[in-house]
DNA sequence: CCTGAAAACAGACCCCC
DNA sequence: GGGGGTCTGTTTTCAGG
């Protein structure tokens, strides 16, 4: 599963990661390599599933979605079908931009993006009415120190 | 700060958040519009900071980065200069992709990417040698049941 | 603010090295 | 697997409604 990538990969995967709209001359010149390789290279890496998709970051501030909360959610449920319609709420609902299944004492993580504190509340209703829920502490993000999708290549 | 945006420029965004590397021509098919308009909307909305700018989307694993954490903070010291000093460590290191400050018990989130447990460690022996901490409990997510850059628009 | 065309530019694919 | 050229399509600009 993990991709064979030499250091040409990587240098484009940087440079990819840090703007894709640029031009392939302009990749090319930034890597120290031509358009062909260049090419042939980002056409196998998508074909691999090393990049997923191009898309445009968009600022959350700018769209009126000003609060953000990370929640923590114990169950009691362990069955498969609990698990089952829990992720198909989570994944239904476009609020929800991360979900992970931890290990140890937490069960879930969630980050969620919304307009207040009023429409986390929203959420948080719905979410407790359509999957059982023993326990959840909401944090609340003050601010965003730092947010980056550019992995370490 | 809240950008004024019309039912166009959300069709647009929602479609450039889904697939940034569709042509005009295209993207224009899909919000019922023309050329023109859709390009002039794009240039604005990149101009007023909406659209912060485009990017690939790799696939952790494939880059062998298996390992995910979310990081709990408590911290004793509140000076200026403590919190400064903080957030510098948190931006210089790649493998920390997002940091919020919090309300609360719980003075900070991290979430960080890294190879595996043991590359974990050494980010945190990194981290406590760095800046004083007060208390830190690491969250080991098992499963990245949803992760999504697509805001709800 | 949109339409439509024109000019500048970049992407996709070739053959040759 | 890379270099360079060529054809085709796309981006960007602009005049006109």
């Amino acid at each position: 599963m993990v991709a064979q990538l030499d250091e040409l990969d990587r240098k484009i995967l940087g440079v990819l990661q840090e703007d894709a709209s640029q031009s392939l001359d302009e990749i090319a010149r930034a890597v120290g390599s031509s358009k062909t390789p260049v090419w042939n290279r980002i056409k196998r890496m998508r074909e691999t599933g090393v990049i997923l998709r191009q898309t445009a970051l968009l600022d959350a501030e700018a769209l009126g979605l000003e609060a953000c909360f990370f929640v923590l959610i114990r169950t009691s449920e362990h069955e498969a079908d609990w698990q089952r319609r829990f992720l198909e709420v989570l994944r239904a609902r476009p609020e929800v931009l991360e979900a992970h299944r931890l290990a140890g004492d937490i069960d879930y993580i969630l980050k969620v993006r919304v307009k207040n504190a009023r429409a986390y509340d929203t959420f948080y209703q719905a979410l407790i009415s359509e999957v059982r829920i023993y326990n959840v502490t909401a944090l609340l993000s003050m601010e965003e120190i730092k947010s980056t999708t550019v992995l370490p290549v």
